[in-house]
DNA sequence: CGGATCATTGAACCGCCGGTCAGAAACGGT
DNA sequence: ACCGTTTCTGACCGGCGGTTCAATGATCCG
């Protein structure tokens, strides 16, 4: 009883919080700042955080967490999908469709991943620019490091199946694939509008799979359109 | 006359700054730790440099110059080459040899580039997590964007000379390239010893060029060794 | 050696927030 | 309207660390 709490305060703060954190960083980013932002004394602040990390904390777990969940939905889904895969080949060849699956999969992981870095996209500023010298300073790059080792093994898997070319170097494609993602993510940051996420999805999916190179002159695949291609060169545009 | 200064004392300061820089951040650094690190006092400091962030100033720029160098050395060898390129394609067709000096360019600007980064490894990561809130927030950043989309730049050039497939989304190519080397500046940080550059390079390159499905069937290029590849999949292992 | 001239030192200064808390204000119940 | 209760406010405190500068001590010159 006798005056309620806002309902809205902890919400605003932790709003204008992140955005001033993405701004400033964490350790310039200035309480009295973030409460103004949300239409509130100083003091308020410390009704609902423990301090301007444990603020931050918050978000960043809530952040990191829907990473967590979006990659653990990933790892289950090539599992299962591994093992079919699997069982299809001992009894004869993996048909087309299981192929088509591991694209799907694939697909649809990526665009929820991007999605959600979309979503959370100041959070990760603040994890990747603006946390030094705190206790998050390591968090997104311990993840993306895990993630980079990930991948690598997961191609790997791949490269058993005979899904992708042997004697790649599984680990350096992890990097190039989670170093493209955090570019990705940073030039998120001051756009105004969500992008076209999908298109980078495709075009990602299909850079990583084909390169830049001109399309072999022996492959029949179809759209072979008025492709200039003159050698089998490979291309490099550093 | 009198008292010379000590003449090491100030790349002592700026080594053992940019080292403190690395370690926790612009912001987070303290003066006196440089200071006692280069074995001086704290006053020493204000000796040599204007402030703190004037230190790392000096240190910024010299990496930054190394970078732009660079640039200016590689966009001069591409300009140079195209123009000979160019001049082959109008008087008939252009010999492989011109193809193979495309790619020994890329090699060599590539391995520069790594090269540098490797040396100016700490004032890279200053500049790109420990800035936050300084004036050089974002000299990193302006210049991987001017990077990507060079980058892009230059592809669309060799894809229109025919070097590199039609219909390729070059801004994320570049973005693909840029990010992938930021990621690796990010893992040169806490190496002990000097990675493999070449291995990345060449890497890289492959990657960049022919991408990781296995290659289709129909190719008559040599080394189809014992290549299991069933299908002209093309793989994703994000 | 004595004094002039600097480089060097480090204690002191000072501004800047993060965090606190005594009071003010807002509500609900009566 | 008044009281008890809980929320909210903002002036204040304290520590931290960048910067300063009077004092110290090298060094050189005559």
């Amino acid at each position: 009883m006798a005056r309620p709490k806002d309902p809205h305060a902890k919400e605003a703060l932790l709003a204008a919080a992140v955005r001033a954190f993405s701004q400033h960083g964490l350790q310039r980013a200035r309480i009295e700042d973030i409460t103004q932002a949300a239409g509130l004394s100083k003091g308020a602040f410390y009704l609902h955080f423990e301090s301007k990390e444990a603020a931050f904390g918050e978000a960043a777990a809530l952040a990191m967490h829907r990473m967590q969940v979006l990659l653990s939905e990933r790892r289950e889904a090539y599992a299962a999908l591994e093992e079919t895969f699997r069982a299809q080949l001992e009894r004869g060849r993996a048909p087309a469709e299981a192929v088509a699956a591991f694209e799907a999969i694939d697909e649809r992981a990526d665009r929820q991943t991007l999605e959600t870095m979309w979503e959370n996209r100041h959070v990760i500023d603040v994890l990747m620019r603006g946390s030094r010298g705190t206790e998050f300073e390591g968090v997104l790059w311990d993840f993306l490091d895990a993630e980079a080792g990930r991948i690598g093994e997961e191609l790997e898997q791949r490269v058993a199946f005979g899904l992708c070319r042997q004697g790649l170097p599984t680990q350096v494609v992890g990097s190039m694939v989670v170093g493209t993602w955090l570019l990705l993510a940073r030039s998120m940051i001051d756009l105004k509008e969500k992008p076209d996420l999908d298109f980078w999805v495709r075009s990602l999916k299909e850079l990583l799979s084909r390169g830049i190179a001109p399309i072999p002159r022996a492959v029949r695949l179809g759209t072979s359109k008025k492709v200039t291609g003159r050698t089998r060169t490979k291309r490099r545009a550093t």
